[in-house]
DNA sequence: TGCAAATATCACCGGTGGGTGACATCTCGC
DNA sequence: GCGAGATGTCACCCACCGGTGATATTTGCA
């Protein structure tokens, strides 16, 4: 009997997770670009057949992966603590903050974010769909009961924290800088930090 | 003798620029996805042959796409203005605003921008170095003899300014809003320039 | 006019990808 | 033990892509 257990044992929901893993590692390595039936099969060790069996082709495939996005908004938010902001502005801080380095430490959900403007295909959409429930239920769990000062569009200036945010860590990850801005060492992310954090107080605080 | 040229005529140049023309609408439209030597030629309505005669390949054919970026900075400085600003806070708010519109005017530039940090091909790179050189070129003509207010890491914050505007007008073009910020109508387009106006003169005009 | 070079087209190759039907092998209930 | 269904494998089809050699047609020069 050995520990790990022989491969040659038929087992669906076995084979299931290595397709959905080797999936998931193709995307991740390859990109969107050699995602494939016969690349993620030739990964996963079987053969292709198998995923049109059980996940009726790569739409299918591609809504498994979906689904354990949801479980990067889980990771996120127990990682970012828990302690209740007293102000708004100090609630935005730590809402840009922790998106950032959720965002950075998660390499599937940063390709995803570049895939959802950079090509325009059903199976992107299906996972940009799955992202965007994610972050709304990130959204949604951050607010607490504070509201933003008057006469300031917070909605606007959010998406733009966010979309700086989101550019810097995607750039960050694929060339190492922006826009001049190096960003590969952490001394390089500090910078990004404080930055954020002088917008932030300066519109909410101020 | 007709005025448009019989296009039965063989004349080489005329061929190349069909050709160019060819590979930037696909380009702009299908993506780099689609982009290969059999739809480029398909599109210029010639053979795929004449692609490798006078280009070499797919690689000549991006070089020379890249050289018509340039353009693009031209055109969008002269649509700016040329008024030289008073202070760093109407420099910076000019060069974001500036950059909004010159991006969210010229499609091919936005996807070139979003393959950057999405794709990683040789293609991709020599598209992304004309980019990147257009976009320095902009900086430095943009940036008068003035000078940042002290103690702020103005490098960092102008990174981040650039970075959400690209995010956003990226995000407009490819799916109409971010984060739940529509960005279809003018309207919409008007609460983020309010946004970054407040921004910057938040950090450097307060 | 005649001929060579430039220009453009065609036919084909090897490789790959998505998709499917047929077949082999294992598992489990009867 | 045995048969049916579940699980896994194989072989094949068709379409497309990048790339290339051979060929047809036009142009321009001698």
């Amino acid at each position: 009997m050995p520990r790990t257990p022989d491969p040659k044992i038929r087992d669906r929901s076995r084979t299931e997770a290595a397709i959905v893993l080797a999936a998931r590692d193709v995307l991740a390595e390859s990109g969107f670009q050699g995602f494939g039936v016969n690349a993620v099969a030739r990964r996963a060790g079987c053969d292709k057949q198998l995923i049109y069996r059980y996940f009726g082709g790569l739409e299918g495939l591609i809504d498994a992966i979906g689904g354990e996005i949801a479980t990067w908004v889980e990771d996120s938010l127990a990682a970012t603590g828990q302690a209740p902001p007293a102000t708004y502005a100090e609630l935005t801080e730590r809402l840009i903050l922790g998106f950032l380095e959720a965002l950075r430490a998660n390499a599937l959900v940063q390709k995803i974010a570049a895939w959802e403007i950079a090509e325009s295909s059903p199976l992107v959409a299906r996972l940009a769909a799955a992202r965007g429930a994610a972050l709304s239920r990130w959204m949604a769990l951050m607010r607490g009961g504070l509201a933003p000062p008057d006469g300031l569009d917070a909605p606007a200036l959010n998406a733009m924290l966010i979309a700086a945010v989101q550019q810097l860590a995607l750039s960050g990850a694929a060339a190492g800088s922006f826009a001049g801005l190096p960003l590969k060492t952490d001394e390089d992310w500090d910078r990004v930090r404080a930055a954020a954090v002088r917008i932030v107080r300066g519109l909410y605080a101020g």
